[in-house]
DNA sequence: AGGTGTGAACGAATTCACAGCC
DNA sequence: GGCTGTGAATTCGTTCACACCT
């Protein structure tokens, strides 16, 4: 048995994306191998990934994955839904902050449906975008972020600002009470501990891309 | 003295991002607690990362800012310029596959500008995105993918596909040649080793900024 | 046979500790 | 005193090995 400690970063960073392969896949029945062979994870990391996670009923030939993909979400706390399940559940309130180039490919749900986030709001501090941009929810001037952030409730951003104001604005984020950011700048943000910040940059991602694997 | 062997993948990737700290650093001296300050990092992991990658011209009191940009722009293979700078450097080719909004976003250069990154191509199955989106870099069917890919030397490749075609697009692209994708998509993809995938799903990253720490 | 659950064994990454330098 | 360079010690993550299930 298992005792429910924090899951290590890794391991839920996987599960995360175990969860998006269970999503799509066509059979009902899935195994660590069919897995593996998907992921190029170790079986055993996948078992052991699961077995952390408190995970146990896989039986001798395979995991169910309906049953999986619950028992996942729920152990991250993403209730990544199913199109046909409408029960209440938490939704979590997200914004755009730049509207951009980025940021204005964004305005339309489509990125979060059918997934617990909801995005309530876009911000810029550039008001001309803000009146001309067409989009599915509410765009306000940034000077407004504060207020409305915790009017609507909102504990998430997408940053897509340019990165000469992206600690400024990471830090007005954080003084409203934002309790993630989705980093889309190349900056490397300073926040205080107890706010997550999940880093992807493009250009930094190209750079990580390269293969100077000498073989 | 260390020998020149393989760096870790976690260095590279802080490594990546401590060359952005640098770039905005506002002097030209900077220290271990200095950057931990800024990222987070252990002061140790910093020197210690430093000096699997070979370098060891810190004094006493602090790294030169510009000399160690340099080293880690050239330990990785990355080539970091400065705007000023126009030597002679490899030129990294890439292109976008899929111009939906996300991929329509990145149809200027900027994002590239003074990398080593040069956008060569962007690709989409639908013919009329091709024909009416303005870029400053030339758009073809994404029928055409196969042989612009070889003749333009495109050796990366940034996805914004959506999901169901994201395999596919893969594959084709793996099968031109391509060394690295930058997957913008939630997909798990599945490519042969060799092949690089650096994951910037922006929905798994929601994901992962949830916070539940119980505290 | 082909699969899971689980702890132990192993390997990788981080932090510690301290000598040496300015 | 405050800093780096570096190996050793430690912590963390992955893989192995095997009992058990169907």
């Amino acid at each position: 048995m298992n005792t429910i400690v924090e899951l290590p970063e890794v391991t839920r960073k996987r599960m995360v994306q175990l969860l998006q392969l269970l999503k799509a896949w066509p059979d009902n029945k899935i195994t660590s191998v069919a897995i593996s062979e998907s992921t190029g994870w170790n079986t055993s990391l996948i078992r052991h990934d699961l077995w952390l996670l408190g995970y146990n009923k896989g039986v001798s030939n395979g995991y169910q994955v309906d049953d999986l993909r619950t028992a996942i979400s729920q152990a991250l706390g993403i209730e990544n839904k199913l199109p046909i399940d409408n029960s209440e559940q938490a939704i979590r309130n997200c914004c755009i902050v730049g509207l951009g180039h980025l940021g204005a490919a964004l305005l339309n749900d489509e990125m979060t449906e059918n997934s617990s986030f909801k995005i309530k709001a876009g911000f810029d501090s550039n008001l001309y975008r803000v009146e001309i941009l067409r989009s599915s929810f509410p765009l306000y001037p940034a000077n407004e972020m504060n207020w409305i952030i915790k009017q609507e409730k909102i504990e998430y951003a997408i940053l897509t600002v340019k990165d000469e104001t992206a600690q400024t604005m990471a830090e007005k984020l954080v003084n409203a009470g934002i309790k993630g950011i989705v980093n889309m700048t190349n900056v490397v943000l300073k926040v205080p501990e107890g706010v997550k910040v999940e880093n992807l940059s493009i250009l930094n991602a190209l750079n990580l891309v390269i293969n100077n694997s000498h073989r």
